[in-house]
DNA sequence: CCCTTAAGTAGCCAGTGTCAACAATGTATT
DNA sequence: AATACATTGTTGACACTGGCTACTTAAGGG
C-alpha cells in the first residue's frame, strides 16, 4: 500500500478515494475507530485534504451511510431474484443476505443505525433507505396475494421480519450467536421460526 | 442536585454512589458519552476519585453492564410470575418486559452488548448473563412439555426468540419504528408473529 | 500520635476536528 | 504564449476532550 513516490500533487479523484477508503475501514470494524485523520492517513493524502470534498466530518458520514443503504438494496434485490421456487420461502434467502451484509460490513451496518443524536430516523426515512424497506414490503405483499403468506397487515409483517434479522444481525457482529446459547445453526433456526409464523397454515411448507 | 456546601471530605460510599451514577447516566442516553470525569462532576467528587475505587474505565463499565444483566433478569422474572394463562402466552409478556427494559436504560442495554473488541462475548457468557437467557430456556422448555410449542431444539426458538426482541428492542431504542414503515403497533405485530412461529399449530392460539 | 485510606488539585499526554495560510497544478482569458 | 484565477493539495497550529498519574491534604482508627 505504499503510495507511489511520485504521486502527483493533485489526486485526481479524492472525493471517491476518500469514501471508497471509508468504506473499507467500515468493514474491518476494529472497534469503530472511524476519524478523518484516519482516513486520510489510509488515502495517502495529508490529515486536512478531505475537507475540500466534505464540509466536516458528519457530511462524510452521512453520505457513506446512504451508499450502505444502496449497496444492502442491491444485496437484496441480487438475493431476490434467485430461488424463485414458493414465494414464501423467498423471505429465506432474503434475510440470509440481510444477515450477510451486516456481517460482511459491520461497522458500516451499524454506521446506518447510528442513533447518533436520533440522526438515524431520518436516514431511514429517506428514500434510498425506504427502497431497502420495499424489496421486503413487496415479498410479503405477492406472498399474501398468493395465499402463501397470512393475510395480516403488511407492516406489522415486516416490522416481526425487520425486528428479526436485524437482531440476528447485531448478535452476529457481536459474535454472540455462540452454541452454547443458540446452538449450532442459530440463523437457520431462526429464520424457519419466523417463516412458520408469516406462512399461511393452510398451506405446506 | 446541590451537593450540600459542607460535604465531607469523604464521600463515605463513592463505590455505591458512583455506580448509581453511571446508571443513571446510562438511562438518560443521550448520544453515549460515557465519561469518567463527567461520572464524576455529578457524582459531585473531583475528576480523579474514581480511580480509588476503579482500576480504570473498563472496570467500571464491566461491573455496570453486570448490574445489567442482573436487573434485566430480574424484569422478566417479574413478568413471568404474572399473566399464568397459557404457557404459550407467557412468551409475550416475557418479551414485551425485555423491550420495556431496553428501551428504558437505552445506554445501558447498549453498553451490555458493547461489542468494543469483541468483549461482548464474554460478558455474555459469564453465569449473570446466562441468568437470564434461563428465563427464556425455561419457558420454552415448559412449553414443549406442555404441547403448547413446536417439538424443536430449543435453542433454535430461544434464538429466534432473543433475535427477534434484541432486534425490537435496539430499533426501539434508535427511534425507528416509526408508522411510516412499520405500521402503530410493530411490537404487538411482530409478537404475534414470533408466538405463530414457535407454537404448536395443533393448539388453538 | 502516627499511618492508612480516601479525597482534592494539578497536570501530562495523546488524539481529533477544524481552520488558516501557503503551494502546486490546471484552466481560462487576454 | 503569458498571465490571472480557481482548485485542490500540504503544513502547521489551536482548542478541546478525556484517560490517567503524581503529589498533596483531610479524616479516622489503632
Amino acid at each position: 500500500m505504499q503510495d507511489a513516490p511520485n504521486r502527483p500533487y493533485h489526486h485526481g479523484d479524492l472525493r471517491r478515494a476518500v469514501i471508497e477508503t471509508a468504506l473499507d475501514m467500515l468493514r474491518e470494524e476494529k472497534g469503530w475507530q472511524f476519524t478523518l485523520r484516519e482516513v486520510a492517513r489510509r488515502a495517502g493524502v495529508s490529515h486536512a485534504a478531505p475537507y475540500k470534498h466534505f464540509p466536516d466530518k458528519a457530511a462524510l458520514l452521512a453520505e457513506i451511510a446512504m451508499i450502505g443503504f444502496d449497496r444492502l438494496r442491491e444485496s437484496l434485490s441480487a438475493a431476490k431474484s434467485e430461488a424463485p421456487k414458493t414465494l414464501r420461502n423467498e423471505i429465506t434467502p432474503l434475510a440470509r443476505a440481510y444477515v450477510a451484509f451486516g456481517t460482511n460490513n459491520p461497522a458500516l451496518y451499524r454506521l446506518m443505525f447510528s442513533a447518533e443524536e436520533g440522526k438515524a430516523v431520518g436516514m431511514h426515512l429517506n428514500e434510498r433507505a425506504l427502497a431497502v424497506f420495499d424489496v421486503l414490503l413487496e415479498i410479503l405483499r405477492r406472498g399474501q396475494a398468493a395465499g402463501s403468506i397470512r393475510k395480516r397487515p403488511i407492516e406489522g409483517q415486516a416490522a416481526a421480519a425487520w425486528g428479526l434479522v436485524h437482531g440476528m444481525t447485531m448478535l452476529a457482529i457481536d459474535g454472540l450467536l455462540v452454541p452454547e446459547k443458540v446452538g449450532s445453526a442459530p440463523l437457520d433456526a431462526a429464520l424457519s421460526t419466523l417463516v412458520e409464523g408469516l406462512g399461511n397454515p393452510a398451506t405446506q411448507h
